[in-house]
DNA sequence: TAGATTGTTAATCGATTAACAATC
DNA sequence: TAGATTGTTAATCGATTAACAATC
């Protein structure tokens, strides 16, 4: 199966709906949240392989996961599955896309043109989750006018006007961290409610409506040098115990 | 303060050296870790403005967590503090520079010499936690014998004679997902034991000697999404009963 | 010494796992 | 109906917060 056809399990009409879900939790946890996007992911593997359902001890096993995990995360958001049977998997599919938002074509901009912003908007990621890059954004007038992947590079003065205009639901920021404060003011006047952060300066906000997630490189990055520092660390206790 | 006054306090003879720390945690839960990166940005912020101590309760107002959780964690690795006197700012950052391995002069090269790859050699992250991109590799000819921010790139063949001769620590992978597994394996038969990666793959390594660090932009993508679809789904929920 | 603040233990809170009744 | 597997409740585990004795 192609990624089109995986794409348009999304939509209602391609699979039977249940009539009578549970209501839905009215607050989720972060945990939570933060696990849906890989049950996203393996259930598109899942479909392109061809396969119709799972139980959650088999999905469990692929994922590396606890099957009692996997129900009490999928049941935060209704039952979506059958006693006996298991889950339909286009259907699951179908629900954790509806959760998050796959289908809500919003709308992107990427304020920033340097090597990361660039490298972003080639990359697919956007649209295989449905959201659109529509413009990019840059003070430098001499890549303004440039277009990478097909988005064209704006003058950082037409920002608030663009947005308002073309109903911008989200900003990426790829630009340098000493304008990343002013420039959040700037776009969150303007409309935008998503700001996905590349800049690693924590931002200031005082409007509860306007969403931050933040991606901070290179915190990440030491994280793995910690890891490789303990290793480090216990193989010269190794060693030393080993010289005694 | 400049940033290589900043860096100079990580070398032990800059700060005064407690003799009696208490014994550190065998392990350190993976939360406690995932905050330490965020204690050192911090603490370089606070040297750079000339801050000479700093008091938990202090710290927790800058950083927005609580105070008691900034103890539990500094008392994971031994005691930095002292009582009624509060941290010695460039002590705990030099402590803390050392948990994360900062001075341990890492040694990484980049898988894949695409538009991430060459966005992140030219980001100066790397050089700032102290480790050192020697080289880049590509399957392209093309792109081969390029330099980046003067990491030049290497033919995808030299994979394994390279990093067995230059002692390569870290492989970051910015290549494409269908080949990172058979790369993974090359690195780590060439002894590499940090990947981090990129790809979107999860990767299967049997060896327990090697980390794996997992950075999934599109998961991150995806909780935006997720909390902007929220917002949206509730304002439609007031709107409906704004018009009964 | 008195005041301040850590280090550490105990209490609380939340997340994960286990168990099983409901039901397809 | 019997077997399978969910949905959900209860038990466990881990992480955070609160409290305070130790001590600088």
């Amino acid at each position: 199966m192609d990624n089109r056809e995986i794409d348009s399990c999304i939509e209602k009409n391609n699979v039977e709906i249940k009539e009578d879900t549970p209501m839905p939790k009215a607050y989720v946890s972060s945990a939570v949240i933060k696990r849906l996007p890989r049950y996203f992911r393996y259930l598109r593997e899942l479909i392109r392989n061809g396969k119709m359902r799972i139980s959650s001890s088999e999905l469990s096993k692929i994922m590396k996961v606890s099957a009692s995990q996997i129900r009490q995360d999928l049941n935060c958001f209704g039952g979506f599955g059958q006693q006996g049977y298991g889950y339909n998997v286009k259907y699951l599919y179908a629900k954790i896309s509806e959760i998050l938002g796959v289908n809500c074509n919003f709308r992107a901009i990427i304020v920033g043109a340097g090597n990361l912003g660039r490298a972003l908007v080639r990359n697919p990621m956007f649209t295989k989750r449905g959201v659109y890059t529509v413009a990019m954004f840059d003070i430098d007038t001499r890549i303004v006018g440039n277009t990478v992947a097909g988005v064209s590079v704006h003058p950082l003065d037409e920002l608030e006007d663009f947005c308002q205009r073309n109903f911008i639901d989200i900003a990426v920021l790829t630009l340098p961290k000493e304008s990343a404060q002013e420039i959040t003011e700037r776009l969150v006047k303007a409309g935008v409610c998503g700001i996905w952060n590349y800049t690693g300066k924590e931002l200031d906000i005082p409007n509860k409506d306007v969403k931050i997630v933040n991606v901070h490189l290179g915190d990440s990055l030491m994280t793995l040098c910690y890891e490789l520092n303990q290793m480090r660390n216990s193989d010269r206790k190794k060693e030393k115990s080993k010289d005694n």
